[in-house]
DNA sequence: ATCTATGTAGGAATTACTCTTATTTACTTC
DNA sequence: GAAGTAAATAAGAGTAATTCCTACATAGAT
């Protein structure tokens, strides 16, 4: 991955280590102020703007996928050769599951076709509480 | 619509009705600005945290939902008995239409199931290039 | 008609993210 | 190994969407 970052011309910064190294756990997915804090770790004097220009590079790059978890921030996850995923979020302690679910598969292919539109990419998370979160939550409304 | 707020001790107020009109059209999907855009033609001194706190008001009392098209901005439809569905989203004319499918319907329940966790609510969006669109961004790279 | 909780306008604040600029540094060439 | 150069960085200002604050106005009850 480092050299893949060289053979595109970057310049193998320490930061931008550091940032990459963020991500060799499988699973995670991480916004960029997360990613701040924990880089900061190793550089103290790391600036947010560096970890989000570092994460758009590396998104440009195909090294990162972007997720929408539907709260107001981008995370990001490695772009692994394993199988295209979706995920499971829940909507009290933030974590996230991987699905090995993708509905594309699914949709009956002519009603996107007949309307002439070009799929480019697509979006599917389902909200609610996990194995932790949902007794806790079991009593309350959900979002109340 | 009108007595629904009324009746949970909402005032009705000229302002808030011409919010709900602007949704009155099926398959809409405004954003607070647009909201905003379209009421002051009635009222021009209509501010937007107004249009803001009714949006969300009207969201609370599920006559309007919300979506998503990842652009940064949250869109509100007006929630119709009709069926649940989910949108095509043009990545140049910003443009959306309907789609009569739900992956819900296919995902193995058993997949969710065995991990306990309670689904609340889902997203499934497909961007790329409505047909208008679709020519025009042909000799493009998508996203560049 | 009067009263008052709710709603309003307008501006300030917040949050996630981007831009600007001066300084530093990774990589090249000698 | 030193010097040159373009790229990357830190720090801080700027931006866009959204929310908060507060004094004033009004819908709807009495
Ligand atoms: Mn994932
Ligand atoms: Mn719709
Ligand atoms: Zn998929
Ligand atoms: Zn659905």
């Amino acid at each position: 991955m480092i050299d893949r970052l060289r053979s595109e011309g970057y310049r193998v910064t320490p930061q931008r280590q550091e940032i990459l190294r963020c991500f060799k756990a499988r699973g995670k997915h991480y916004s960029a102020e997360e990613v701040h804090r924990k880089v900061r770790r190793r550089f103290p004097n790391v600036s947010l703007d560096t970890v989000y220009r570092n994460l758009n590079t590396l998104k440009e790059l195909g090294i990162l996928e972007v997720l929408n978890f539907d709260d107001g921030k981008v995370r990001y996850e490695l772009a692994r050769e394993s199988a295209h995923h979706h995920h499971l979020i829940c909507l009290k302690c933030g974590e996230s599951q991987e699905l090995d679910f993708c509905p594309l598969k699914f949709i009956d292919s002519a009603l996107i076709r007949e309307r002439n539109f070009r799929v480019e990419r697509h979006s599917f998370e389902i909200y609610g509480y996990c194995s932790s979160c949902a007794g806790a939550a079991g009593n309350r409304r959900p979002g109340g």
